[in-house]
DNA sequence: GTCAATAAGATTGTTGACAATCTGACAAGA
DNA sequence: TCTTGTCAGATTGTCAACAATCTTATTGAC
C-alpha cells in the first residue's frame, strides 16, 4: 500500500522501460504529426475530435489525449472550447524558436564531445556528413539535403546523453522543419552548412566541446537568418 | 507549460485571449502541482485518477487532461496503463536541467537586456534585487531569499518577448524549485549570488546584452553546482 | 525458505451518451 | 449600411460504465 522508500542503487535507479507497442493515442499522435509536418494539414487548420474518432475508428477519448501529446510537440494549439488547431506561426516566432535550437544545440553537441563514448558513433556521424558534402553541390537535391541534415540531428539527439535536452530538441526540429528547408535552397548556404558540420566532426573526434558548441551555434544562427530571410521576402510580396 | 497570453505583436495576426477562467482541467492540474512543488507529495509517489477525482467530485476525464498537464511541465511522470506518479529525478537529471536553464536564462536576460522597453520593467527589478542583498545577510531567512530569487525570475520570465522561453523556463524553474533552495543555504552562496543579480541589473540599465547572457550563465551554472553538492552529500551518507 | 504460478482486487484505457459552449446565419432595429 | 439579438447546428466538455491490464497476496512445488 506504501510506497516503500526505494533506497536507490549507486548508479542507475532502475526504470521501467518503454513499452514496444505504441499507445492508442501515441499512433494517432504519430499520424497526425506526419500529415501537419508534412504539410497535408495547413497551419491554422481545425482539426476536428470527431472527424479524426472517425476515421481511425475509434472514441473521442483517444483522439483528445492525441492531441495534448501533439501540444506538448507544439504541433497544435488547443484553446479552451474552442479545439485544436494546426499551429500557425509567426515569424518572430520562428526566430525565436531557432534562436533556443541554437543554445540547445550547443549543449548537445558540447555534451557529445565530451562523452567518452563519443567514438562509438563517429563513424556513422563522419559517414553521413561526407555524404552531406556530395549533396551541396547538387542544386537538384535541395530536398535530399535537408532530409540528411534532419537524419544529422536526429543521430546528434540519439546520442545525448541528457533526455530532456534530446525531447525538447525534438520538438523544436518538428516545428520548424519546412523552415529549415527554407534556408538550404542556395548552394552557397549549403556549402556554409557543410562546413559547419565538418569542423563539427573535428571538433568531437578531439573531445573539444568548446568548439562543438561554438560552431553548432553558428550553424543553426545561419540557419535562421537564411530562412528568416526567405519568410520575410514571402511575406512582403 | 504555463502558456501566458501572448500579447500580439503590432503587426501579428490577431489571437484570441486566453479565457479568463481556467479550465476544470487546470483549476486540478494547479492544485496538484503546488502540491508537488511544496513537498506535500513525495518524489516517487503514485498519483491515483480515481482518488484525485473523487477529491474534486468530478469524473476521471478532467483528471486525466490535468495530469498530462503536469506532465507537459514534468512535474509528473505518466507510464502506460501505470498511471502517474510525481516526478522523481535522479542527480545527473537535476545537473541536465540546470545546464538547460543556464542557456536558456541567458537567452532570455540577453533579449531583455536588448529590448528598447526595458526600462519599464527595470525599477521593479532593481527593487527586488535591492532586497535581495539585505536578506543575503539574514542566515535565518534562508527560504525568503530563496522565493525572492524566485520571484525574480518570474519577473525576468515575464518580460521575456518570447512566449516559448517563458514556457520552457517556467516548467523548468518548478522542477528545480525545491534543489535551487538547497544551494542558498550558506551566506557566502547567497552573496555570491546578489553579486551576479547586481551584474544583470547593470546590463540591462546598459543594455549589455552580451554582458547578461554571461551573468546569467553563470548565476545558473553556481546554482547547480552548489544544489549537487548538496545532493551527493545527501546520497553519500 | 525461496521461487514461480495463480487468482482476486485495483487501476488504467476506451466507449457512447448527455450537457455546456461556441459558430455562423439570419432577422430586426438604429 | 451597420449593429445587435436570436436561433439552430456543430463542437467541445464531462460523465458513468465496461474492458483490458497491472499489482498484490496467496498457494504450491522444489
Amino acid at each position: 500500500m506504501v510506497s516503500k522508500p526505494t533506497s536507490a542503487p549507486p548508479a542507475a535507479p532502475a526504470r521501467a522501460a518503454a513499452p514496444l507497442t505504441l499507445s492508442l493515442p501515441e499512433q494517432i499522435a504519430a499520424q497526425l504529426a506526419s500529415r501537419i509536418t508534412s504539410g497535408a494539414y495547413a497551419p491554422g487548420q481545425r482539426i476536428m475530435e470527431q472527424a479524426v474518432a472517425g476515421e481511425f475508428t475509434v472514441s473521442r477519448g483517444p483522439v483528445r489525449e492525441a492531441l495534448r501529446l501533439l501540444e506538448k510537440d507544439g504541433l497544435v494549439t488547443i484553446l479552451a472550447r474552442r479545439g485544436a488547431q494546426v499551429t500557425n506561426l509567426t515569424i518572430p516566432e520562428v526566430k525565436e524558436i531557432f534562436d533556443i535550437r541554437a543554445a540547445l544545440n550547443g549543449l548537445r553537441d558540447r555534451d557529445i564531445a565530451e562523452d567518452p563514448r563519443r567514438h562509438e558513433l563517429l563513424p556513422e556521424i563522419e559517414a553521413t556528413v561526407k555524404h552531406l558534402a556530395t549533396l551541396a553541390r547538387q542544386a537538384s537535391r535541395g530536398d535530399e539535403y535537408a532530409e540528411t541534415v534532419f537524419k544529422l540531428n536526429s543521430l546528434l539527439n540519439a546520442a545525448t546523453r541528457s533526455a530532456r535536452l534530446r525531447s525538447i530538441l525534438g520538438a523544436l526540429a518538428q516545428q520548424t522543419l519546412r523552415y529549415s528547408k527554407l534556408g538550404l535552397s542556395s548552394e552557397q548556404r549549403r556549402r556554409q552548412s557543410v562546413r559547419h558540420w565538418q569542423e563539427l566532426v573535428r571538433a568531437i573526434r578531439d573531445g573539444d566541446g568548446e568548439s562543438a558548441q561554438r560552431t553548432a551555434e553558428r550553424r543553426v544562427r545561419d540557419s535562421r537568418d537564411a530562412a528568416i530571410k526567405k519568410l520575410e521576402e514571402a511575406a512582403g510580396r
